[in-house]
DNA sequence: CCAGTCCGTGAAATCGTTTTCAGGACCTTA
DNA sequence: TAAGGTCCTGAAAACGATTTCACGGACTGG
């Protein structure tokens, strides 16, 4: 039978009103340098640690944020949550977390079951951020809530996030003047979510920049097993003039496609250039090192949680924030033969500070 | 300002009083059929949800289950999390978590902070679980905990592992199988960790066991980068009689040292094999593939939580649940060239089933 | 020296539920 | 018809904190 002490057994001991012990623990009002020793002393005796939930029935509002993700399997959803889970604890907060795991309809589902907790606030990464029918939920009952990872078109949405089309346009970009005219473009099982949507727009829209055309993109299963990816690459790779380069939507999948790749007994960057996105660690731990977009995603969840509390506290309005990317040239994207350039790998690319 | 809406205003609504809303609701008395569906109805129009305060403060337990983890990087904690996650969910209840970033002292106060919001238990992964004053004061207060990857030597602890030392050991003696000799260890920041010592235990005994002579463990920092690697690994490997094989003592470190290998010119796993021990999914996908232990991590979360539920709803006394494991082969390990007998890429040897 | 402030304190209301207790309505049985 | 059960239901008391209000005592200033 816990929480045996509270805030009356502490009064008592100090020989006060239990408002008094209130008043002293949380610095509300002033007190005597006498009843606050003794409740000091008090607390510490009986190692007294106030109840959140008496604090958060009065107040209606708990030191607690509500976090929901896709899936912590995957090490970029994994990173921001750290961040997240950092920056709470700096501010004295914990994270509720949940995980949609992919389940339509569990976002609904997820966000009802944390208001129902009285977070403080809410950090989500949803499917969609442009029709969503839960976060119109949120914005009527003027829940504060801060998107991660998703670019909201509509403005009043608060976001942390990269410009994922700048991003890929850039990469693509790069891709293309070190030589490569048929890119292939492989997507995750992220296809249908906007982020997605919008690093493809920037493949596309470089490729037409420079008259080339863009590939239909190849739908892979994230993290499917890797002969399942040799078998979907084949088709593709063993064609008559087949990609010199591919660009992967994320770096799981780009990791998977360079063993892929080399199982169907390409090499890598040799005969196939691979790029991926997001900047994950093992990217720069495997050999040759994965060339990607390397975003910043701890810091993601870091800012998100700082946006959030300045909504809260200070009423900040909801913004849209973006976060620098980064253009990191590895082993695995090399120049082709008849490379217009050379690529050199000193050179990191860099979106303008927002 | 949210939650205007309470037990109260359904129960106006319904034309009864709170008790009977909360019986509906509950289904913690019988009702009669009338007033059961005008109160369904009013919930369902004011889209009522019973707020988690104000029954928590009532019965002084939640729906919430804290979670301590050194760190969400490490994707072995990330995907035991999912697990719990998701075990959770099945049993409506939510993840408060928290990790201590490796931060020595953070473990206490983390506990603490959980048990004032009057979690219903614990699921942690402590440095040290056999000399722990925050266990200790976790049994003392009669707080329901399940230990994960934490070996307890002290019975009385719940815990859901691996058998540590017998999975090195096993991984040991497939090397001496293949022929290896000279077998590096090289350990993570973990060095200190219960687990981590279990593993080195292993080790040793499979080398004495084989009457080689064990390796002094060399310690890197964990995902530390390549470069750095690659430098402390340079003595080991360019020594006068240098090892045929590295063992990891997790698999984010063996991915690391094969790119540091291969930097310093050594071909893996012709020149020097080497092994891991987690069984991420990255193992899998990178080329060749890591020979690693796999440990049931998602499995572990999993059945903690069932493990915990077991012990607050069924008075289940605690227990220690060793999950299996299996040695997976991989590419980075191959026999040496005067190898014993090569080592079959399609066997597999399994823990026995607890 | 008195009136007016200010400061520290305690009593009590409050937050949103669950749960106990008691009572009223209805039915059964003698 | 009266006695005794069942069933449902409502009033009210918790749970552990915060916060408002009022009050007594000690200042301050005229």
């Amino acid at each position: 039978m816990p929480r045996i002490v509270t805030i009356r057994t502490v009064a008592e001991r100090a020989g006060c009103s239990i408002a008094t012990v209130s008043r002293v623990i949380n610095r509300s009002a002033p007190t005597s340098a006498a009843v606050d020793a003794r409740v000091r002393a008090a607390v510490a005796e009986l190692g007294f640690r106030p109840s959140e939930i008496g604090r958060a029935l009065k107040t209606l509002r708990t030191r607690t944020l509500g976090v929901v993700i896709p899936s912590l399997t995957n090490p970029v959803f994994a990173a921001s949550v750290a961040g997240m889970q950092s920056a709470a604890r700096e501010r004295q907060h914990t994270l509720l977390l949940t995980a949609t795991d992919y389940e339509p309809g569990a976002e609904a589902e997820l966000v009802e079951t944390l208001v129902a907790q009285n977070v403080a606030g809410l950090i989500l990464t949803v499917a969609d951020a442009a029709e969503n029918a839960t976060l119109d939920l949120l914005d009527a009952e003027d829940i504060p809530y801060v998107l991660v990872h998703n670019e909201p078109p509509h403005p009043g949405r608060a976001a942390v996030c990269v410009d994922n089309a700048a991003a890929t346009f850039a990469l693509t970009e790069t891709m293309i003047a070190a030589g490569h005219r048929r890119i292939a473009y492989l997507a995750g099982r992220f296809a249908t979510s906007d982020r997605a949507r919008r690093r493809h727009e920037g493949y596309r829209a470089a490729m037409e920049k420079a008259g080339l055309e863009p590939e239909v993109p190849l739908e892979l299963d994230y993290l499917g097993d890797a002969p399942s990816h040799a078998e979907a690459l084949a088709g593709l790779f063993r064609a008559g003039a087949p990609p010199t380069a591919a660009l992967c939507s994320n770096d799981l999948l780009a990791l998977s496609v360079v063993g892929a790749l080399r199982t169907l007994g390409f090499r890598v960057p040799d005969d196939v250039s691979v790029a991926g996105f997001d900047g994950i660690a093992l990217g720069g731990a495997v050999h040759p090192t994965l060339a990607t977009v390397d975003t910043p995603t701890r810091l993601m969840g870091e800012r998100a949680v700082a946006l959030l509390f300045a909504m809260i506290n200070e009423g900040a309005a909801p913004r849209v924030e973006h976060l620098p990317f980064t253009l990191r040239p590895g082993g695995t994207l090399a120049p082709t033969a008849r490379a217009d350039q050379p690529a050199s790998q000193g050179d990191r690319i860099t979106s303008s500070p927002p």
